[in-house]
This record gives C-alpha cells, sequence and structure tokens, in this order.
DNA sequence: CGAATAGTGTCTCTCAGACAATATTGC
DNA sequence: GCAATATTGTCTGAGAGACACTATTCG
C-alpha cells in the first residue's frame, strides 16, 4: 500500500518550504458507501430482495431527500479509511471484524453542479455486505433504512446519487460474474441454495438449481465445505451441506449470466 | 451526464446564501493520463511494443523523475474534460477529431501523503490510442516520449504513478476480454493480423493467427469488412482484407486470454 | 516454382443448458 | 407414502484450441 522512500534532494525541500498551496482551486472531497446486501424475501421462499441503504438527509443540501451515507474527507485521512468510517457510523460494522465484507472503491464524481455548496470530487465505494442487523440513524440523518433497488425511483436521490447508484448496481452485477463475491452477500456458512438465491437476487434471473450446484462446486476455490448439513427449512426436504468462501479470487471459468452468442 | 432538473426550495436557497465553504478542508484535485498505444516493432514483424506516454518532469516535486502527464484541475472544469485538456496539450490530438480514441476513468487515488505540496488526490483516466505522431515537450515537461511498459521500471516514477500505472495496466488488459477495445489500438482501417499483434502485446502472448482470425470475424459486431485489401507487406504474401470497428460495445463470446478450466 | 501470409475445414475437449433420476428430509 | 428440497447423471450444442489444408501474393 505505501508508495517507495524517496530521497528528497534538497533543492526540492527548499522549493517546498516556500510553496504557497493556496495557489490551487480547493476542492472538497467526499466519500459515499453504495452499500449493497441482498434481504430475504418476505416468504422467505423467493431469491430474496437486492436492497441498498440510504438516509434520509436532515440537512441542506436536498434535505428530505434520501440519499447515499457519504461525508467530507479529512485532512489527513485516507480515501478508504473514510469509507470505511461512514460504514462504521451508519451500520456499527468495520469491515475488518466482518471477513465477508468486500469494500472497493466505485471511481470519482466530480461533475462541477453536482453539488451546490461548493466543488466537490465524490468518491463513492461499493460495499457488499450479508443482511446485517437493521441500522441506526446518525446525527445528521432522520432515517437510514434497507431499499430495494428496484423500488429507487429514478432522479429521485441527493446530488447525483442515481448516476452513482447505477454505476455500483452495474459493477456489482458484473463482478458477480468472474469473481466470488456472491459470497460476500451470505452469511458466513451458507448453503449452495443461499448463494444461487444472491445470483438470482442481484441478476434479476432465475437459474436451473441442478446447473448451478455442479457449477459452483465445480469451479476450484469457490466453495470450500464445511462437511455439516444446514438445519431443514420449514417446508422440509433433504438437508444442504454448508460451505464457505473458497481461496479463489477470480472465477476460471466465469459464471455468465448471458447471452452466449447472442448478436450485439 | 446533466442530472435532473430540481427545485431548490426557499429555505435551502436562504440556507446557501450564508453558507460558508471555508469550513471544509481543501483538497486539490488532479488528473492523471495513463495513455497507452501499441507501437510497432524495429523490424515490423514482431508483436509490436505495449507503451505507455511519460513525461519527465521539469518542476518540483520529483523534478527530472519520470511521471504519467497530468495537472489541476480547473475550478469550473469537468474532470473528463481536465483530462481532454490535458491530452490534447501532450499530444496535440483530441479524442472528438479520433473517432477511435477511448477515455475512461480509471478511479481515485488519495493517499494523503501521496503529494508533498498538500493534501492531493488525482484522478486518472485510461487512454487506448492508435500509433500516433510523437509528442512534444509542452511547458512544463524536459521531455515526453513512449515507454514500453515493461521497460518502465518499478518504483521510478513520481508521485503514485507507478500505482496508477499498473491500475491502468491490469484494466487494459481486462477491457481487451470483454470489450471490442483491442480497435481502438488500430488505424481507422486495419487487417485481422493488426488487430491479433494489439492482443499479442498488450496480453504478452502468442496467439494462433487461425484461430484468431475465426474468432473475431465470427464475433458479431466486432468488426465490419470494408471489401477493400490492404496493401501487401514486405515479406509478401496473400493480402490481408480491411475492416473497420463494430457497432457492438462488448463481446459474446468474449476473447479468452487465460486459463479455462485451470485451478485458482 | 517456393516462400510467406491469409483464410477455411475438421477434430476433440470443455462446458453451459435442459432435464431425468436419485437422495434425504418433514409431515 | 407424499411433498419438498438437494444432489448426481446424461444428453446436446456452442465454442476454444490444435492443426491440416487451401488461397493469393511476391520474387
Amino acid at each position: 500500500m505505501s508508495s517507495r522512500r524517496r530521497e528528497v534532494p534538497e533543492d526540492e525541500r527548499a522549493w517546498l518550504r516556500t510553496y504557497d498551496p493556496t495557489g490551487f482551486a480547493p476542492f472538497g472531497v467526499t466519500v459515499d458507501v453504495v452499500l449493497l446486501t441482498v434481504r430475504p424475501d418476505e416468504a422467505g421462499t423467493g431469491p430474496g430482495r437486492f436492497s441498498v441503504l440510504l438516509v434520509e438527509r436532515d440537512t441542506h443540501p436536498f434535505r428530505g431527500d434520501l440519499a447515499l451515507p457519504g461525508g467530507f474527507v479529512q485532512p489527513a485521512e485516507d480515501l478508504d479509511a473514510a469509507a470505511v468510517r461512514r460504514l462504521e457510523q451508519e451500520l456499527r460494522v468495520r469491515p475488518g471484524d466482518h471477513p465477508g465484507v468486500h469494500v472497493e472503491q466505485l471511481g470519482a464524481f466530480g461533475r462541477p453542479e453536482r453539488d451546490p455548496r461548493m466543488r466537490v470530487v465524490s468518491v463513492p465505494y461499493l460495499v457488499f455486505a450479508p443482511d446485517l442487523p437493521a441500522p441506526v440513524p446518525g446525527g445528521r440523518t432522520r432515517w437510514v433504512g434497507w431499499v430495494p433497488v428496484e423500488d429507487v425511483d429514478a432522479g429521485r436521490l441527493a446530488f447525483d446519487h442515481d448516476q452513482v447508484l447505477a454505476a455500483g448496481l452495474e459493477r456489482a452485477r458484473a463482478k458477480l460474474e468472474y469473481t466470488p463475491l456472491a459470497a460476500a452477500f451470505c452469511p458466513d456458512e451458507f448453503t449452495v441454495a443461499d448463494l444461487r438465491k444472491v445470483y438470482e437476487a442481484v441478476w434479476g434471473t432465475a437459474l436451473d438449481p441442478r446447473n448451478f450446484h455442479r457449477k459452483v462446486t465445480g469451479t476450484p476455490g469457490f466453495l470450500v465445505p464445511v462437511g455439516r448439513p444446514a438445519p431443514v427449512g420449514p417446508g422440509g426436504g433433504r438437508p444442504a451441506a454448508l460451505f464457505r468462501r473458497g481461496p479463489a479470487t477470480t472465477l476460471h471459468p466465469a459464471m455468465l449470466r448471458a447471452a452466449r452468442g447472442r448478436p450485439t
């Protein structure tokens, strides 16, 4: 993570002592968190609801609107650290404790007019988490909660968070294809059916349980069997085997959601 | 691109009139350009050299070191616009003129100590360009030139540009798999062999010309035949057909560089 | 003609998708 | 037993990789 040690030449040190940083245009820098999860269906039988954590803003600008949780980066704070801090504030979860939680930077959004207060560049972070306890509103929010992504009205989020969310969803859907990150939406131990419901919820498509089973158990490094069965569900049926996340970071071959051989 | 029109409530307008933006920590924001191309081999027979445009800095900090071209974003300038401006300055090429040139944001780099002057967040852009005329040094650089990526000494670039370049290379290699962007490294009209040399240079692997030909010509939307042959090369041989970029934005099925069915 | 490069045909193996069949539970 | 879910097996077709073979040019 840290960059190389560098011998700073004396003339550069001298130059730096006289350098005036106020000559450059000052920007605000924020982090926003696109925290995604898959929450069980009401009945518990369906594929689950792909949901995002939103807050209702209690301060200007966009007071009263829904928004992604976020905030300004501190002067000496790393971007990733700011995102994790915001995550802890909103959810009382720190990624270090939950090894399943996945955090990944999503890019930078910096349209000049995106914040009415001043020039602000936002660096959103994409987070995959298993179904977690209900969040509690923090100091500056009226309300916090999970919203199924298909219930988020286009154009109703504060700032440019519609675009940020859209970018996060697209990235999440793509990541499930070639990484084992679907398991980041599952608890520590999970069944193949749990994992399949994640794919179905995120992609919005039904998958054949039999082919899915053969596929994921046959992909090296994806799943590690626990050797113990899960408790039987409410509808009865043969108990499923439990698995944990395997060591793989990419999937070979990938899980393909789409369109093999379709025209453009 | 532009966000929704929003009715700004009167109380927010009033609040905004009294808002003091100097309360937040000021950051500098820069763009850096990871401009990649594939330049012909010395002999013209090999796969070509995958190269990046680097500048030698003529100002502090890191004076005398190699770096990616970049600079501060102007107060009212969009991030993408700043990257394009920097590109034009360095290469006298504007992406609009060259429809082949591909520009894509690569993320945000913001370690607190990455710039000794002040807190700076950099937003690098990845650019794919065909082999272009030699660039000319601008005002603040001693030297500009193409450097084959394998000749870039690890740890020798200014700031954290090693990490930025590494991220750009990884992204470029991945993009060639599932998008038709390899053609962005080719001139307007090109042969299948030209395209294959791009893949070989970027991935650093040899590809079977016969399977490659069948693959790319059979992928819908990838290539559009011009209906005219290219001039015969120096070594003789049957003249190759010319193609242009097709309308596809993603490839189905993807070009796979790697490892089908290999263990993790 | 021979060398060189372009392009096609064929074979095999892997893998995705469809779906039959078997296994194991609760009722 | 019956319903429900889990897991395995079998078949088919698409496509990747190996590589023989044909096509077209230059010298």
